[in-house]
DNA sequence: TCTGGGGTCCTAGGACCC
DNA sequence: TCTGGGGTCCTAGGACCC
């Protein structure tokens, strides 16, 4: 989706459009304040002064969207507020509306889940679908069924998107980034010295700022220099795995499948505090936020069916620096009081010597709840069988070949 | 002006087992 | 004198992604 929690936002207030708009910063109560000023007119009708500026932003939040007006000014996704309100203080900055976004997200999926229902979810505003088995899926290369999401959508919900096809997902990533926004480009294997190979080795979807340096370092900016190197020269340096990954990745291969169902493997909450906080002056202050992130992972367990064993935390200092700690029950837990008990466990083998900006609680090992609950039906074996009267053990010493 | 929140995957060492 | 070769699980950190 392009710049989909702006174009959301756009939705709602189309008199900004055109205009740089920030989006980003968490707390909703500049945006309430400015619907509470307006409750008498219609949202369209609110006057573009009214909104809030991003220069007026005091917190630490960053973008998580920019339109692409606001772009030209350098701002983008991650960059902090503070430093995005000196490079375009005249942008309006509106907080990220979960619940919208989440809205927007299950319908546009919804759209394309009835047009081609192979389709792998990568987030609230990313999908990759298999055009493989859909009819006309091959049609101009897949232009066809491509323009077909893509009117639908708009049609449906008012938002545009960007599309890439191509013989892989590696390569159909890429492609999406080619015509932004509310663009198609098909990428065929016989594109990829012409379309693949002069672009960044950044572009690649999994390699990022530290990949990039060290590619650098080596000589390798583009993706072509990546694909004149040998395969065994790239495992020498980054490593088997990493070494035979690059190197497909620079000549276009990727044999990923498109996977339409998963599992999670944790569940988390985290919070950065409006100003760091002192492991002893605050003390109180951490522990209500501690267990307030416990009793949010348990709501968010239950809400989800899921139990877990493995439960963490995170720390970060005042100077960004993060730790985490984690403990394995031998039980599957999901309630507040257990997470908080056992993550207190865990803060325990931190040395506390300086500020938190930072605390998360993490819940792992993650089991469905149906399953566990029909695991915990069957009375387990060491149950039924306590004290043996004869235990039968055919190789009781330790052997040389076993 | 410091840098969100929620995730996944990989690596690497140590414990422990056969 | 110097000590195997699997395997799994746990833990910590870090890169990367949306």
């Amino acid at each position: 989706m392009d710049a989909f929690f702006a174009s959301v936002e756009l939705l709602r207030y189309p008199q900004l459009k055109g205009l740089p708009v920030v989006i980003g910063g968490g707390k909703r109560s500049e945006d309430n304040a400015l619907l509470q000023a307006h409750a008498d007119i219609p949202l369209k009708r609110i006057p573009i002064a009214d909104f809030p500026r991003l220069a007026d932003y005091t917190g630490r939040g960053v973008i998580t969207t920019a339109t692409y007006a606001a772009r030209q000014s350098g701002v983008g996704s991650a960059m902090g507020l503070m430093k995005a309100a000196k490079l375009c203080p005249e942008a309006i900055l509106l907080p990220v509306d979960f619940a919208e976004i989440r809205r927007y997200s299950r319908a546009f999926k919804d759209i394309i889940l009835d047009i081609a229902p192979v389709m792998e979810d990568r987030g609230v505003d990313e999908v990759f679908i298999d055009f493989t088995e859909v009819p006309g899926g091959q049609r101009e290369g897949g232009r066809v069924l491509a323009r077909l999401i893509q009117k639908t959508i708009l049609l449906e919900t008012g938002l545009t998107c960007s599309v890439g096809v191509a013989p892989n997902k590696l390569l159909a990533k890429m492609a999406s980034e080619f015509n932004k926004p509310n663009g198609i480009a098909i990428v065929f294997d016989a594109d990829l010295q012409s379309k693949i190979w002069p672009l960044a080795c950044r572009k690649i979807n999994g390699i990022g700022p530290k990949a990039d340096e060290k590619l650098q370092r080596l000589g390798i900016k583009i993706i072509g220099e990546l694909a004149q190197k040998e395969l065994d020269w790239l495992i020498d340096h980054f490593g088997q795995k990493t070494g035979a990954w690059l190197f497909d990745a620079a000549h276009g291969q990727d044999q990923r499948p498109v996977v339409t169902e998963s599992e999670p493997v944790s569940i988390s909450r985290e919070t950065t505090f409006e100003r760091d906080l002192h492991p002893v002056k605050d003390k109180a202050e951490l522990g209500a936020i501690f267990t307030r992130l416990a009793e949010q992972v348990a709501d968010d367990l239950r809400r989800k069916g899921y139990v877990g064993k493995t439960i963490g935390i995170k720390l970060r200092f005042d100077d960004f620096k993060s730790v985490t700690r984690d403990q394995t029950q031998d039980s599957y837990v999901s309630d507040a009081k257990t997470i908080r008990q056992v993550a207190g466990q865990c803060l325990k083998r931190v040395p506390l010597t300086q500020r938190l900006r930072l605390l998360g609680v993490r819940v792992a090992s993650l089991q469905r709840l149906s399953e566990h609950e029909n695991n915990a039906s069957k009375v387990p074996l060491e149950h039924i069988n306590k004290a043996p009267e004869a235990t039968s053990c055919i190789a009781s010493e330790p052997g040389l070949f076993d």
